[in-house]
DNA sequence: ACAAATTTAGACAGGCTTGTCCAATTCGTC
DNA sequence: GACGAATTGGACAAGCCTGTCTAAATTTGT
């Protein structure tokens, strides 16, 4: 703002990158030691900046923590909303395109760099600091959900599925999906593409099972009502 | 075992009963701060004894930490079994059978204090101590799982339950009657019990809906297979 | 009641961490 | 090329924590 009124925005240049270097950092150190365990000297080192450039950016230790809570929430809301638009509205085929999209969901948002990190932070954090999880509660989970039991109420309505409770089966969607793969997000892992898509699958699979309209011959009809 | 051979196990007898308080208090501290955070004189004043009774009793605090783990690992699995013990071999009635043995496992195994507090441990600190967690996966998850999937398959042989894959129905099982504790749980808070009934009824309803045998009026059949 | 073991409170050194300060240096812009 | 802002490296005080040690007090078993 000051010093000049020239090129792009207000901080020359490599301020902006430079912040954002050290709370990805921030962000990469905080899940893997905690909190109380995180050094500024080692998240300073893996950002490639001088402790002092630390302080100068993020003041202290909890700001710098608020910081890289409130960045992940934000970019992993964003993907999730991305990834449901492209929930499949008008599905060739139900079981194949609800398993892309549960792969999708997963590898985009869950599994992801930064999917990992939130949660972990959520887990591990969250009681210490109530008012900034709640805020992620709302913002998260809260308008995902509902956007996801509309997707759901949408494609029951078109006659793909036979729902009493859209908020109900889009969290048991998700669960389902998931479901083969909570030892390895517990352990903070990452699964492979082979294990997404086997939990997806089956997921689906008994999600169909149980929501999916009864059908005489299924690859027919689907088929027919598309093509 | 110098002192004396007389009344009942060598060490007198509060020696046993500190060491357990120690244990306790040490799971509540490491859980609530981290491993990094948690304090060894917040422990002992917490376990009601002084500082050095808790060097006297675990070496350390990486030694203190894994008999914690060790601990809660075994209490958990104690109780996973003994509630897994009471699954409904010959359901009355396979959905109400169903619902209270979810929420008999939700009550009795991971929303109590061991289970919460293990959960928590093992997402936090999991990767420090691969061994040692790597234990815990095969003695718990590994073994749970196996028995569920077994008394689901004996359900489905005695014809109450139609399953391909037992292992992945009793995954989906747990994952369907926790879909809506999911939040809570990471949060690290407590559900009510309002809330594990409605999750474990919904999950059930869903479950079964995929799984269940069909049938034209169920409650006659259940009560003339019974009577 | 006595003797042995355990527990306690407190002091203590050593190490690590946070957050600040400052002079020297680098970087981007005009 | 020169100016100003940002960055750097290092030193620094203050505080906290772990783990050890000691002498006194307490508990336990006989």
């Amino acid at each position: 703002m000051k010093p000049g009124v020239s090129s792009d925005t207000f901080p020359p240049r490599s301020h902006e990158a430079k912040r954002i270097s050290v709370v990805e950092a921030a962000a990469s150190v905080f899940c893997r030691e905690g909190y109380a365990g995180a050094n500024i000297d080692l998240i300073a080192a893996e950002a490639g900046v001088s402790r002092q450039t630390v302080y100068n950016h993020h003041g202290d230790k909890e700001k710098l923590f608020m910081a890289v809570v409130r960045d992940l929430t934000e970019r992993c809301n964003a993907g999730i909303f991305a990834t449901i638009a492209t929930f499949p509205d008008q599905p060739a085929d139900v079981e194949s395109d609800l398993v892309a999209f549960a792969v999708r969901m997963n590898r985009n948002c869950i599994c992801n760099r930064d999917g990992r990190f939130l949660r972990k932070l959520i887990q591990a954090e969250g009681e210490r600091y109530p008012e900034l999880f709640a805020e992620w509660r709302e913002q998260g989970p809260g308008r995902t959900w509902s956007a996801l039991a509309a997707r759901f109420a949408r494609l029951a309505y078109a006659g793909h599925l036979s729902i009493d409770d859209p908020d109900v089966a889009a969290r048991q969607f998700l669960a389902l999906v998931n479901a083969e793969l909570q030892i390895t997000f517990m352990l903070g892992g990452m699964p492979t593409e082979e294990e997404v898509l086997r939990s997806a699958t089956n997921g689906v699979r008994t999600f169909l099972a149980a929501f999916g309209r009864r059908k005489a011959a299924p690859a027919r009809q689907a088929a027919l009502a598309h093509a």
